[in-house]
DNA sequence: TTTAATATTGCAAACCATTTGCAGTTAGAC
DNA sequence: GTCTAACTGCAAATGGTTTGCAATATTAAA
């Protein structure tokens, strides 16, 4: 369905900083970890496991195996999850050192996802927490609506 | 768990009000029905789906009825559906005529929830919009953090 | 009030995303 | 090379949600 984008503009990291981030935190670089990783350099958008699961090169590896990698990268800070709310969690490769905090706007006839820069401003958020004696709050949003292809 | 509010102030519409709703769309007003809307009227914040079924009075009726419920009274714009990201929906009863729109502060400790009246600036998202070309743009927003009575 | 049409229910099975147990297989430190 | 912890495939389990179907209940009509 969705295309990977060739230009080097959208391949982000290298792939040998990606495996390097693996064997420093002593996890093993094995065949199926490099192709996900390949997969996700590749794509500048979220991607669905099973999206995932479907571009890996023929006789690529367990779904199983894309689940538990994701979950260990989730974990090491090397992917972030996302939830567009349709039941599939998502995600998307960081950057090192960047929290990885940002937003989506989704098609929501086709699924076309924009990156979004704006964030909930960080003023009314303060105003928020402490109106309501929460601590360390931080927020999920994403928006949705017709792209232009889907507006014909 | 969460315990009920008896405060008139948050019992919210009349049953009678409701029911009349679902005849009105020619939907029956069953035993179950009855029983989901009560609970629901007494309940400021959205509940799940399990939540609700075990409230319900002593054999009370089928899970799969709850749903079926709910999903109905969705589409009829009865109730509003929210997702906190935890792989359950929850549902709030909705006042006639309004659309819902609202967001919610949740204890990432204990689960409390604190409906939130600040929305997203309409005219940052009306910005998001035209730049991206999408229309009808709306979003999904909810808040995480730590509660009062978890801070310590 | 009875009837008849139709909506609704319980129950069990199906679904779908995700997780897990386990035994056999590797990557990579030494 | 050896050794061992980390990793894998596979199949079964999970948890939320949906669905098919035959039995039952609600309501409009008579
Ligand atoms: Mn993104
Ligand atoms: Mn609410
Ligand atoms: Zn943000
Ligand atoms: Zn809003």
């Amino acid at each position: 369905m969705r295309k990977s984008c060739q230009h080097p503009r959208h391949e982000g990291q290298e792939l040998s900083s990606l495996t390097g981030r693996l064997r420093r935190e002593a996890r093993k670089v094995t065949g199926p970890r490099a192709a996900i990783l390949e997969i996700l350099r590749h794509h500048p958008h979220p991607l669905t496991i099973k999206e995932v699961f479907e571009e890996l090169p023929k006789s690529g590896c367990d779904l199983a195996t894309v689940y538990r990698a994701m979950q260990m990268m989730e974990k090491l800070g090397m992917v972030k999850r996302f939830d567009f709310g349709d039941g599939a969690a998502r995600f998307e490769l960081m950057n090192e050192g960047d929290n990885g905090h940002h937003h989506h706007l989704i098609c929501t006839r086709c699924a076309q996802v924009v990156r979004i820069e704006e964030c909930f401003p960080a003023e009314i958020e303060r105003q928020i927490a402490s109106k309501n004696g929460y601590q360390a709050v931080t927020h999920r949003l994403e928006f949705f609506g017709i792209c232009p292809d889907c507006q014909k």
